[in-house]
DNA sequence: AGGATGCTTCGGCTAGCATCGAAGTATGCA
DNA sequence: TGCATACTTCGATGCTAGCCGAAGCATCCT
């Protein structure tokens, strides 16, 4: 026949309250977990992720692995250029917004991930080491300056490049929706943090920052100077 | 909550694959009718009409009445452009096309609606009238190049004019899916090319035009010279 | 190793909706 | 006026799909 099933397959996936939730609250090009997605959509768990398979397998999200979770996110941004003309067709009847609220305010601004620095400082790092060309983000590695730069620091660079782990890893955020420095490098970063007596690991996995320990982490790394 | 909620009421019209063969047969702009949109969507009259009347609510799509019969069409491009967005989502798994069948030849040629031409001819008429600035197309109108032209054809303007009865109306062709001339002008024409002995009225509703009266119908109206 | 967390799979329930036949309304044709 | 056509409304049917609880797997933490 036409071309009407193939499309009424995709809309149909966007039709689904739930899904369609999920979507929206993906927009911004964050990813988020199947159990955050399942919140923001107002359904259970099970429901939830048999909804994200759906639209894994109809190519609308791609999911990443990261432990015990799975990150959901738009799978392109010609999803969310649908999802927009969908919203000003629907404009012609009525719409509504709203936000989501606060979480631990301690977490989102430093914490462990596996062995690396996350939140918002170890977004800031992985910034201010591609702004500082230490690394590049694109083929992951230390640069020429970056080998330098950490030398200086007293990291044994040559040690970080002869083992069997990347020394750059780009890990997924949970709080900031953007990667963090993993990887061996991302390791040996957070030791040095802890080493320079900068911070302190907290409660659970709470990294503590000193107010001198943030403006010298700042200095050293972080994107500006 | 979200806006999910109201842009899923939207992508749920267009995920029933019935509604969704009905739009996409209307992509290219033209109006056709709830039989025509039940047969393309392979569904019953019943289910058609019911499918429309949601999504001329959802103001999706606009209606002409016309006689006993109502086109619809497309509300506007917006909505083509999400179709289109639509379909490029759904590459991403598989797509296939086709096109409909014939019709018959000459009533799709030429033929009376109401009291003036339709079809092929009836839209090369108001074609020609615009192309030789006649009539206005978009404050309907008789222009002075059209009394002067209209007048030595032999026809008294003055007295279409006066009348009661709209002298330029656009009407929807159900065979090429534009406008052709109805109102008070395009009776007079229809009169007009059958006085000539351009054309006679054939079986049913049938224009039958002569070879010689082809050519002058195409010389006097037609966009070319 | 044991416990906790995140997610998936399975089974059964339920609601919504697409579908069509039959009857009713409106329009055009003779 | 009577018949035919185009469409709508109504009522009944049947199927699909969303939904959750319970159980099972994977991963992380201690």
């Amino acid at each position: 026949m036409q071309d009407g099933p193939v499309i009424a397959a995709v809309a149909a996936l966007l039709g689904d309250p739930a899904r369609a939730n999920m979507l929206t609250a993906l927009m911004d090009g964050r990813a988020l977990t199947v159990s955050e997605l399942g919140e923001v959509a107002g359904v259970a768990l099970p429901t939830a992720s048999g909804h994200l398979a759906k639209l894994e397998a109809a190519a609308l999200l791609t999911v990443e692995r990261q432990g015990r979770h799975r990150y959901y996110r738009l799978s392109g941004p010609d999803v969310a250029t649908v999802l927009e003309g969908l919203m000003g067709l629907a404009e012609r009847t009525g719409a509504a917004r709203a936000r989501t609220g606060p979480r631990d305010a301690a977490l989102r601004e430093a914490r462990v991930c596996y062995d690396h620095l996350a939140g918002e400082r170890g977004v800031l790092l992985l910034r201010g080491l591609v702004a500082r060309t230490w690394i590049d983000e694109a083929r992951p590695g230390l640069t020429d300056a970056g080998r330098a730069g950490l030398t200086g620091l007293g990291l044994d660079t040559a040690a970080l490049e002869r083992g069997r782990r990347p020394v750059c890893r780009c890990c997924l955020d949970w709080s900031e929706r953007r990667s963090h420095l993993g990887g061996a490098l991302g390791a040996a970063l957070l030791g040095h943090v802890l080493g320079c007596g900068w911070a302190a690991r907290g409660h659970g996995r709470i990294i503590a920052f000193t107010p001198d320990g943030a403006r010298a982490f700042v200095e050293t790394f972080g994107p500006e100077g």
